[in-house]
DNA sequence: GCGGGTATATAACAAAAGTTGAATGGATCA
DNA sequence: TGATCCATTCAACTTTTGTTATATACCCGC
């Protein structure tokens, strides 16, 4: 875990067919069709990685965002030799948006398995907030979604143990990942091992194996060689203390509030 | 540990002598005096509460948000009989700005001792933000210092031990305070008790006490009845690995950069 | 200054997690 | 089809943390 690959920093620039489905995912349904040509149109480049890539690392200043187009990114601080993750982004995901204000970011954004991006230049980003206050309040929204992210896996790590930090963090993907129609109703595919699932739920890798193991013997799900499985998500729910409020799927209802007068 | 005083719902709403000393603290570098006195203006209603008193439960819908003028308050959410604190609150912080833009609350908000606070109406938020882009920034950069401080803290979590964790909390409880000048120069006051210190570093009370007390015997601080003392901050600062950059002290530079066009 | 409630301290045992080392299993590629 | 590399699994032992129970110390009202 920390073997990070720094060799592509040669990553091909090639063009890529943008197919738009995935393009600011969690946030999609509170965007027009208009709105979302524009979120489409804020890409400048797009960039394939290898895996283990490290995109950013901590203390880089920046002039662009990242949207993520397909693979999974860690966002990870280090210490000595280990490796820690404080979030995890799936295809559709604005993977950096707030070091549009903060310029210098506070952590690593690293590659998981191969993975595509597009670069969003901030001084684009400038320009379409203030022509479009709702896009901007959205871009908001979603760094205020970020941060509620931030505080349910403060609490979980304070009050659960590892065997249901896993069914958590599981279910949390499931979740995402369904929000961009690329989960199966019964697991999903990922490029995340073990030990990158160790490096999330802050626990060592042989622990994390032993908390699989635990799962896998009561029958709640499966995790290796890339495929995640399970037979009932509702227990894996239920184990992990998942209560998917915190994501704000669907309607998008607080979204179209008025309250964030930033227009 | 969560035997909270529900009774202080008849808090009394008194006129409060506002200094404006703490007001809008960790931002106070950015704003202008003009802004200050805006800011200041903002809160509608000054009100005291009670030792333990829960100002907003997690589900809430608000449509004011709490600037807190004196005492400590905590960000908690529960699991069965445990409290678990997701971040604490100094005077001057604006402790709940984002839930101007998510309108429902995902957690508590706990006094810690006597608290003293000042409601800020949304409608005035908002009249202020579109007529003032500036203050709209600066509140916004409030909302992502949220957001980088729970990255640090979820990191710690994952990285450190118990009596780490405490010189963490400590360090960082001795920099938000010395930025609204209630530090003294070897420790502080405060009235979190030891099982509050628990539920925020996300330990039993009984642990918590048994790292203290590793901490007293190695020399590096005291926390108890209401007094941390420590001879040796940098010393302090080592132990928990702390590193104050994350809190954006000082000049301000990322803040008055214009990235942020949400104006 | 006394008494009762709360905060802090300590002990003894149980459970969870870290560490080291080695074995097995899967995938890939010549 | 081996050979090799990496991911996963398991075992044995140590350290950290949780739990329950009890003891001491502090604070505040009377």
């Amino acid at each position: 875990m920390l073997k990070l690959k720094q060799s592509s920093d040669d990553a091909a620039s090639v063009p890529h067919p943008l197919t738009g489905r995935f393009l600011a995912g969690r946030m999609r349904h509170d965007l027009s069709r208009t709105e979302r040509d524009i979120v489409e149109s804020l890409i400048g480049e797009v960039v394939d990685l290898e895996p283990g890539h490290r995109l950013i690392a901590q203390g880089d200043v920046l002039n662009f965002s990242t949207m993520l187009i397909d693979g999974f990114m860690l966002r990870t601080m280090e210490s000595g030799d280990r490796r820690h993750a404080v979030s995890f982004h799936v295809p559709g995901d604005f993977v950096d948006l707030h070091c549009y204000a903060l310029k210098k970011l506070d952590h690593n954004i690293d590659c998981v398995g191969p993975v595509t991006i597009g670069k969003v230049p901030h001084e684009r980003l400038t320009a379409v907030m203030n022509e479009h206050p709702h896009l901007a309040r959205t871009f908001w929204f979603s760094t205020l979604l970020d941060a509620a992210m931030h505080r349910e896996w403060i609490s979980k790590l304070e009050q659960l143990q590892a065997p249901q930090r896993i069914a958590h963090v599981v279910a949390e993907i499931w979740h995402r990942l369904n929000f961009v129609d690329l989960a199966r109703g019964n697991g999903f595919d990922t490029p995340l091992r073990q030990a990158d699932l160790a490096d999330m739920i802050g626990t060592s890798a042989v622990h994390t194996n032993r908390a699989l193991t635990e799962l896998r013997t009561k029958g709640l799900l499966t995790f290796a060689h890339g495929k995640v499985e399970f037979a009932d998500l509702a227990a894996v729910e239920r184990h992990g203390a998942f209560d998917p409020t915190y994501l704000y799927e669907g309607t998008g209802i607080s979204l179209r509030s008025d309250g964030m007068g930033a227009g």
